[in-house]
DNA sequence: CCCCCGACTTGGCGCTACGCGA
DNA sequence: TCGCGTAGCGCCAAGTCGGGGG
């Protein structure tokens, strides 16, 4: 039984221990007991066979495949395989898309992984330079290896398959689970990070460099007192780096990333956690009421536009760039240990075009190195805003020196109280969704497909106004079912019987949409689960009798549990 | 007071299990 | 029943934002 499912529970119910947990917990405290069995390690390197090796200015060099004693807990075999798989990785997918650049041919990429790999090698090693390595033994063995797995798996026994996932389900039982205040919930992700190779989104300054092996001693576990977990590594006892007792946090262990030196956390998993589902609760209403605020909130901001302070001019026409474009805040990055994207605070004058008539563009790289680009038109006082600080040529210069996300957040809350930047992302794309479906709402009896495609095409319009894109070349995909449609035309021409008819036209419908999702390279899962109110959803299955399941996976069912009481006529 | 960092949400990608059409 | 395509899931990176410590 998770949270959720409890304040579902009538308060005559209410007897359970659970409930008296809660209300003897102190101010702060998010738990009173917690128990779990910590947390799983990365298994032992498996060495490659005696006659595998990589060759070194022409002539096999056997790599040691035992000793792991050095700063990065791995071996000079291990090593050479992770750039083995990352090879074998980009081979596979330049396959597939003929522009897409390999790690190997990255001077930055393979300087790290080489800066990483010597200390491993060790100083008196034959390998001098990366450039005199050939990896392609490794890599044609490791190929062989995975191949050989998956016959074998194929070619598994009914028995064989079942003892195998009874031994994976006994691993999940003892670390899949942690007891809160006495109810059972799922961990997300249990293991701790393998060794293996940092990659990074877009240039990542750190791509390529080696990720050590994550050690007991390296791990804090979070735990009541009463019940601390034994510590295990690959069947052997071993010791905790640390263990706390924090009430008020809801990790169940964490770590340093071994490259950027950020705590990493062990948490719940995030569709079944009730400390999710709550705050997830209170972002959407947050959301709402910045909704039911924004006409006020508007007529304060444009007030604030011709101040004669600049600190509030800037700050005014951040918000409104904000509440036109819902862009992500931006922070202060670290430029050697991070890529560099930016957010809206961070804006240089580079990323803006003033055209004629009040028109602008804004374009830069955002979250994951993703392109924002968009044109659009602002008020005249906006536009003199803008071009104000940005009437030296210098092109470095920030958009709004003197906003950080700090102060723009101090700012917002002037506004109305407690709201913050990313606040706006989530009304805007909530209350898009709302005004879609308000107006798409299908006949009851309308094909269960045809409703789900207006909550697509409403979800794909979110998707669009939040810059969630793919970044694959999706040239193929569109080829592809640009085709699929044009068959089914031809079907649905030939078609005999109203029913063969019909079936045509609902295969053309479907892949109608997956073209607009394909040619816009747009990705709708990050909206629906994150930013989408789901009693918006809820109401508008209720009113157009559309199964809910069809909308939402198993894991957002849960995740939005208590959502699915919403009655139909609900607004957002 | 400011900045650094801890804790948590958001985000895209690749793999795989599974469901569907031929 | 078989092969194929894809939803969904897990992985781990990359953001936000407030609070604590100097």
């Amino acid at each position: 039984m998770t949270y959720c499912d409890i304040k579902k529970l009538t308060a005559e119910k209410r007897e359970a221990k659970w409930w008296l947990e809660q209300e003897n917990k102190k101010q702060g405290d998010r738990w009173t007991t917690l128990q779990h069995n910590g947390i799983l390690f990365s298994p032992e390197y498996e060495p490659l066979p005696p006659n595998i090796m990589v060759k070194y200015n022409k002539k096999p060099v056997k790599l040691d495949s035992k000793n792991s004693n050095n700063s990065l807990n791995i071996t000079a075999e291990e090593g050479a395989v992770f750039l083995a798989q990352k090879m074998e990785q980009d081979d596979r997918l330049a396959e597939k898309d003929k522009k897409r650049k390999k790690a190997i041919d990255d001077p930055v990429f393979t300087t790290n992984f080489w800066n990483d790999w010597k200390k491993v090698l060790g100083p008196n090693h034959i390998i001098k330079d990366l450039k005199g390595v050939d990896f392609s033994p490794v890599q044609k063995y490791i190929v062989e290896r995975s191949n050989n797995k998956k016959s074998a798996k194929k070619a598994m026994s009914k028995e064989e398959k079942k003892e195998e996932k009874e031994q994976k389900d006994a691993v999940k039982d003892l670390y899949g689970y942690a007891v809160i205040d006495g109810v059972k919930i799922p961990i997300g992700g249990y293991a701790v990070q393998p060794p293996g190779l940092y990659i990074g989104h877009g240039n990542h300054p750190l791509r390529g460099r080696i990720k050590k092996r994550i050690q007991p001693t390296d791990v804090i576990i979070n735990v009541s007192k009463t019940n601390i977990p034994k510590c295990s590594i690959n069947g052997k006892p071993c010791k905790w780096g640390a263990v706390v007792e924090d009430h008020e946090v809801t990790w169940i262990a964490s770590y340093r990333h071994p490259l950027t030196e950020e705590l990493t956390h062990i948490f719940l998993k995030r569709d079944e956690s009730h400390f999710v589902c709550s705050s997830d609760q209170e972002k959407f209403e947050k959301a709402k009421k910045l909704g039911e605020n924004i006409e006020e909130i508007r007529k304060k901001y444009t007030k604030d536009l011709s101040s004669s302070k600049s600190e509030t001019r800037q700050l005014a026409t951040a918000v409104y760039l904000l509440d036109v474009l819902a862009i992500r805040p931006g922070t202060e990055k670290n430029e050697e240990k991070e890529s560099d994207t930016l957010g809206l605070t961070t804006l240089k004058c580079s990323n803006i075009k003033f055209d004629i008539g009040n028109h602008v563009t804004i374009n830069f790289s955002g979250k994951s190195s993703i392109e924002f680009k968009k044109k659009f038109k602002v008020s005249s006082i906006v536009y003199k805003n803008l071009q104000g600080s940005c009437e030296e040529k210098d092109k470095k210069k920030e958009l709004f020196p003197n906003v950080n996300a700090t102060s723009l957040n101090g700012y917002l809350k002037t506004l109305l109280p407690d709201l913050t930047a990313k606040n706006f992302r989530t009304w805007k794309a909530s209350s898009i969704l709302q005004e879609e479906l308000d107006e798409n709402i299908p006949d009851p009896d309308t094909p269960t497909y045809e409703k789900k495609l207006m909550y697509d095409r409403a979800n794909i319009k979110v998707a669009l106004e939040l810059n969630h894109k793919k970044l694959g070349g999706s040239s193929d995909r569109v080829e592809k079912l640009k085709e699929k449609i044009s068959e089914y035309k031809e079907k649905k021409k030939n078609a005999k019987t109203p029913k063969q008819k019909a079936s045509a036209q609902k295969s053309i419908d479907l892949n109608t949409a997956k073209l607009e999702e394909a040619e816009n390279n747009v990705a709708t899962s990050t909206s629906k689960v994150n930013y989408i109110s789901p009693q918006i959803v809820v109401a508008w299955c209720k009113k157009a009798e559309m199964p809910i399941e069809k909308i939402y996976n198993k894991a957002s069912l849960t995740k939005f549990i208590w959502a699915m009481s919403t009655p139909s006529t609900w607004k957002f």
